[in-house]
DNA sequence: TCCAATAACTTGACAATGTAAAGATACCTT
DNA sequence: AAGGTATCTTTACATTGTCAAGTTATTGGA
C-alpha cells in the first residue's frame, strides 16, 4: 500500500506538500509541478483531486485559515469577558501572522478570502475569524449592558477589524521596522 | 521615428502598458510578452530596459505610488489644520483604493513596498505616504502644543496607519460586503 | 467469485511564459 | 566618417499549467 500505484492520501498529501513549500520558500515558487514530485507522483497527479492550480490553493487557504482559527479560538477560551476575548484576539492575529508572514501574504495577498469559503460549507460564506469576532462582540455588548444600533455596530467591528489586520499587513511588511514586537504585542497598540 | 526600428520611449510605454493592462485584467494576467506585444515589440525587448519582469513590476508600482502620492498632496493642501489633513489623507487613501482595488492588491499583495522604493530615490527608502503621515502628525502635535515621547509618537502613528490601511483592505476584499460607501466614508470611521 | 465500472495515477503533448545568447539596426560621439 | 553603444529581433531553452489518452488498482454488484 505504501509504494502501490494508487498514493492512499494524496489529496492531503498535496496539500500539506504545498504548505511546506510555502514555508520554506513562499508562494511564488509553488508549483503543481513540485507539489506532484513532494509527493513522488506524476506531474498531473493532482488533477485526480482538484480541477486546477487554483483549486489546490484554495484548499491549502482552507487548511492554514483552519489552523488560524484553531489558535483563534484555543486564545478565547482562556477569557472570561468578551472584552477579554476580544483583545485576546487581537494579540492572537498579530502573533500568528509575525511569526510566519508569508501566510499573511498568502492568505490576503489576492485579497479573495471568500474563494476557498465556499467549498467548506462549515464556512457559510462569511470570514470565520469575523464571525467568531461578531460573536464576543455581541457578548460584549450583553455584559456591559449595551444597546447600539445595527450601524453602530457595524462601524465599532469594522473598526476593531481593520486596526488589528492592518497592523498585521504592517507587521509583515518586508523592509518596514518598527520598535514593537509584534509576537508579544504591547497592550497599549490594542485599546 | 514613430514606425522606425527604435521605439522612442519604450521604456515608460511598457510601464503604461503594464498599468493598462492591471487595469483591464488585473495583475495575474499580466506577462513581459503581452506587455511588449501591447508596444509593438519584440518580446524580449523589455530586457533592454529592465533586468526581470519583477523590475519592471516594480517600476509600475513606483509609477502607481506616484499617482497615489498626488491625490494624497492634492488632499493635504487643500487643508488647513494638520488635523484636517490626516483626516483628508484616511479619506483620499479609502476612495484612492475603492475605486480601484486591483491597485491594492498589485501594491501591497506581496507586502513588499519597499522593492520599488530602493530603485527611487526620491523615497529614501521610507514609504512615502507614511513620510507624509508623519509630517502632518509632527504639525499636528506642534498645533496642538503636545509634547509626547518617541514610542508614544510612534504606537499612534502606527494606529492611524493601520486604521486606515485596515479598512482599504476591507474595502478591496472580494466577497466582503459592508453597508459603507467606501468612496465617500463614513466620517464616524474615520475618527 | 468474478467482472465491469470507476477512481487514481502515468505518459506524452502543447501553449504560454521568463530568460539568455547572438545577431541586426539605428543613433551618438569623436 | 567610423566605431562604439544602446536598442531591438530572432532563436532557443527550461518551467509551468493543462489536457487527452492510456494504465493500474479498487470497488460494488451479479
Amino acid at each position: 500500500m505504501a509504494d502501490s500505484y494508487h498514493h492512499g492520501n494524496l489529496r492531503q498529501a498535496l496539500i500539506d506538500a504545498g504548505i511546506k513549500i510555502i514555508n520554506e520558500s513562499g508562494e511564488e515558487s509553488l508549483s503543481l509541478r513540485k507539489v506532484a514530485a513532494e509527493c513522488n507522483v506524476s506531474h498531473a497527479a493532482p488533477y485526480a483531486h482538484f480541477n486546477s492550480k487554483e483549486e489546490l490553493i484554495e484548499a491549502i487557504k482552507s487548511s492554514v485559515t483552519d489552523q488560524f482559527m484553531e489558535e483563534l479560538e484555543a486564545g478565547v477560551a482562556e477569557c472570561v469577558t468578551a472584552e477579554e476575548a476580544i483583545l485576546a484576539m487581537g494579540r492572537t492575529y498579530l502573533t500568528f501572522f509575525s511569526r510566519n508572514p508569508d501566510y499573511f501574504v498568502f492568505l490576503f495577498g489576492k485579497q479573495n478570502i471568500n474563494a476557498h469559503l465556499q467549498m467548506n460549507k462549515d464556512y457559510k460564506n462569511d470570514y470565520p475569524p469575523f464571525v467568531l469576532l461578531k460573536r464576543m462582540y455581541k457578548r460584549y455588548l450583553e455584559e456591559k449592558g449595551l444597546e447600539k444600533s445595527f450601524e453602530e455596530q457595524e462601524i465599532d467591528l469594522i473598526k476593531i477589524w481593520a486596526m488589528v489586520h492592518g497592523m498585521a499587513s504592517i507587521a509583515c511588511m518586508k523592509g518596514v521596522k518598527t520598535s514593537f514586537n509584534w509576537n508579544d504585542p504591547d497592550e497599549r497598540l490594542l485599546v
